[in-house]
DNA sequence: CCTTTGGTCAACCATTTGGTTGAATATAGT
DNA sequence: ACTATATTCAACCAAATGGTTGACCAAAGG
């Protein structure tokens, strides 16, 4: 296998993004660090289920968790998009980092994702 | 559906860039547009399958395909890129546009897509 | 008209994904 | 010791992926 690291690591950070329910996890974790329960709370799914994206998001680097007495707590691993966001920026010369735009963006997935855990 | 066109072109982005061959048929674009038989030649797979990969590049808009004759030619469309580039950017602030590892990391990506597509 | 070329479609197969439920495990609280 | 909480595991299911093959349609070229 000439697979250097990087493409399977490509792999995974992507699959793991293309799910609302796991785009959504990480923007929460983009505020705080979390218990895998409170991150479940706002969904409209099983605990397990919620736990296996969890596990996919590990497994792609994105966060880390780390068990501190019965609760397993979850951080956000952002270096891990770095591979990716580089990869993606060899196409088309979007200026990086338009913040107006990402701003504009965040708020509405994060209006969005009211489909996927209504509160 | 409250799901606001953002939500599901992430997934599909996402999701189409999840593959490698996908992600070496965009690569190769990146360069020139192509017909679809060229593009399916460097890979070790039927020209159905490529033809398949070429359709979710399509739903996700990263690409666009005009039939010119009985030759169907293919375009990179890399504005599809710019929401989920955006949207990674929201996470670490990696600064945009690193081009030393973007370079030494494309050069990876094409060594390893040797894999994928050996020549 | 016949044949080749370019490309898709349809049916099929194995694997993965996203979800469920119910049981299992581990730690905390009383 | 018992109970409640936190989390995963295992078995299952439906749907999607990534691939195959063979038939099919459309456009050139002789």
């Amino acid at each position: 296998m000439t697979q250097p690291h990087h493409a399977k690591s490509l792999d995974l950070v992507f699959a793991a993004l293309a799910d609302p329910t796991r785009r959504a996890i990480l923007e929460m974790l983009l505020e705080d660090d979390m218990a895998v329960t409170d991150v479940a709370e706002p969904f409209e799914m099983s605990l397990a289920a919620v736990s296996k994206h969890l596990t996919l998001l590990m497994r792609a680097g994105l966060i880390a968790q780390e068990k501190r007495g019965r609760v397993k707590w979850c951080k956000l691993e952002p270096d891990a998009m770095r591979a990716a966001s580089i990869w993606m920026q060899g196409f088309g010369q979007f200026e990086a980092l338009d913040l107006d735009g990402l701003e504009r963006f965040l708020e509405a997935e994060l209006n969005e994702t009211d489909d996927t855990h209504p509160t």
